[in-house]
DNA sequence: CCTGGCACTCCCACGTCGTGAGTGCCAGTC
DNA sequence: GACTGGCACTCACGACGTGGGAGTGCCAGG
């Protein structure tokens, strides 16, 4: 049946005010504030209809209503439009990122600002290592039996890691690798290299197979434990403002945001979900502990794939549009950064 | 005037039930719980004295005692003695921080560890750069006018910088230039770097110079403003345990956090203050806003001097002890990690 | 110098109660 | 049939009052 056209208004009111006000809203104060054509008794008669479907709910008797999770999954969907950033707030934005001296920069850049815009907690995932490919690998000799492997990736990221040798080895062996591990990895996307990474022993000179079998050993560890994804965190503070909704314990969230692997899947990106900004409401997500947090999320990358995550957690009750808005601006000038930075 | 024996007995026992139950605790309740050979009204007697000379206060008239920062500081300074861990504690921390792989890796663990073992707020500062020797300087062309600079220090710190040439260099050239930046600059301290690398200019063949002058600004860039020091942090969610502590309020604590500047200035190491546990008790330090925050704070490194430092924040109301044990601990493994890593 | 006793203070938990915002329902109107 | 005004009803919430109990200060006696 589609939908009554004045309740999705009341709906949307509802939800508007409520953000705003933090406090249930009445059938009077909506009548109010929003220039329904109505009388506040239309208003009862449709509030309780939709109470009866399930999108607003009364915390107790005689008190006003709030949007449930499902009323703002109607919200999101159908009832707003993502709000455009101001010219103003889009050029401080800009300039806001542009100071940056490289990736590490960036992120931390990038999550303060979210974390400020949003006035919640911003997360910043790194560019992922597996969706990023290989642009030099450089091997510097520490000493005689120990290289440091340096990976850079083309979205400016760098990897170290040092590698214990069998035995020595005089410069020119080591510079023989280095030569081969870039004929053959350079370009490559790093979720391809394991197999080639695997080959390289077999290309290489007989004397320095042992080297390379250690050097392979660590490349692989790099490529798999090390898979662990970085993030960067901000705007923890805001979660004081909205401790209420959190039923008075920050707990859950503050430990949700310790443990990166929870992060990671809450604004990691899964797919190639490409611009789409994403929104998980209340228990849409799988952690029971943080069943009033909503999560806003993104992808960004220098094209059109993501290499990372972006996004924010926050009370179900939120500023949907702004924040969403907000996410979707800074993924994007993030992305022309790292555009520049790397031009392929 | 020398303190009276009793009366010291009797602030200690105040700190220790006071932390304990986080309850303002009475003469009687003392009587009981630690066998003072006396009565009540002895207690009663030495408290109103110790409350007189601002050990300790009542929150109202009425109520048990809780001891004032003045009475912390005495029980730190006189009253209590560094609890020593046990084997089992010891043993679990060698074998956590054992598995690191890389810096990064042994400093996350070591702040993630101190937080359990607290059950506070840790932080970690990554070994400072100044205090760090070169240990080797690495230049990868990325392209034929762009240079990847890497600097690896002796604490296993590894800083890269993308450099600007400004023409093409051919492979050999940059061989040159890294053979003579490494001839200047290993072993050398960071701090006494930057006349070093101004030197540099003059050092190379005429058609190197233009070369030479942009990486030498970037190296000092690097050794300016990279100088802002890392940190890793943990334990945020332990707040949550403490939060009648700071007044219900956690948005003074939650914003130094997030103030990397603060945190160096509370935790960092000012000189070169050896082994020694540092102990900021209320407003000793000079943040107002943590009038209630304790900070146990420590240096670590290699060797006798240390190269970062690391601690805890908690209310004033803690188990110095056992925290001052553990932050100890933890920052003397590090440092046996460190050494090892790189031996000198 | 210590102790037992006693009067005093005052926080806190608990129950009571009035108030007001908000509701559901119903009869009336366009 | 959809909307409106009116009315009785429901409860959360803050104010107020009260009793109990933990803890103190002081004093006189050992």
């Amino acid at each position: 049946m589609p939908m009554d056209e004045r309740k999705l208004d009341v709906l949307r009111a509802i939800v508007e005010d409520y953000v705003a006000t933090q406090e249930p809203v009445g059938s009077k104060a909506l009548v109010d504030r929003h220039n329904l054509r109505v009388s506040s008794a239309t208003v009862r008669n449709d509030m309780a209809v939709l109470e009866e479907e399930g999108y607003i709910r009364q915390p107790h008797t005689s008190a006003g209503r709030i949007p449930t999770d499902k009323g703002y999954r109607l919200f999101v969907d159908k009832l707003s439009r993502i709000k455009p950033l101001s010219p103003a707030e889009k050029r401080a934005i800009q300039r806001f990122l542009e100071g940056s001296l490289d990736l590490d920069d960036v992120v931390h850049r990038a999550v303060r600002l979210l974390a400020q815009l949003t006035r919640q907690v911003a997360v910043v995932q790194y560019p992922s290592l597996t969706r990023s490919t290989v642009r030099h690998l450089e091997l510097i000799s520490v000493s005689t039996t120990r290289l440091l492997v340096v990976m850079i990736t083309d979205t400016g990221r760098v990897e170290q890691r040092l590698c214990e040798l069998p035995g020595p080895y005089d410069e020119e062996s080591v510079l023989t690798l280095r030569r081969l591990i870039n004929e053959k990895l350079t370009g490559k996307r790093l979720a391809d290299t394991p197999s080639l990474v695997a080959a390289l022993v077999d290309e290489v000179r007989y004397d320095l197979r042992p080297a390379m079998t250690s050097l392979s050993t660590v490349l692989m560890e790099s490529l798999a434990e090390r898979n662990e994804e970085r993030l960067a965190l901000a705007g923890t503070v805001n979660l004081t403002r909205s401790a209420l909704d959190f039923h008075g314990s920050l707990m859950p969230i503050l430990e949700a945001i310790e443990e990166e692997v929870v992060l990671l899947k809450l604004i990691g990106e899964t797919g190639t979900s490409g611009s789409m900004v994403r929104v998980l409401i209340g228990d849409e997500h799988e952690f029971a502990d943080l069943r009033t947090t909503s999560v806003i999320s993104t992808g960004y990358g220098p094209g059109q794939t993501a290499v990372g995550g972006m996004g924010v957690l926050g009370p179900t009750r939120m500023d949907y549009p702004s924040t969403m808005a907000a996410v979707r601006a800074v993924a994007r000038y993030v992305g022309e950064i790292l555009a520049q930075n790397s031009p392929h």
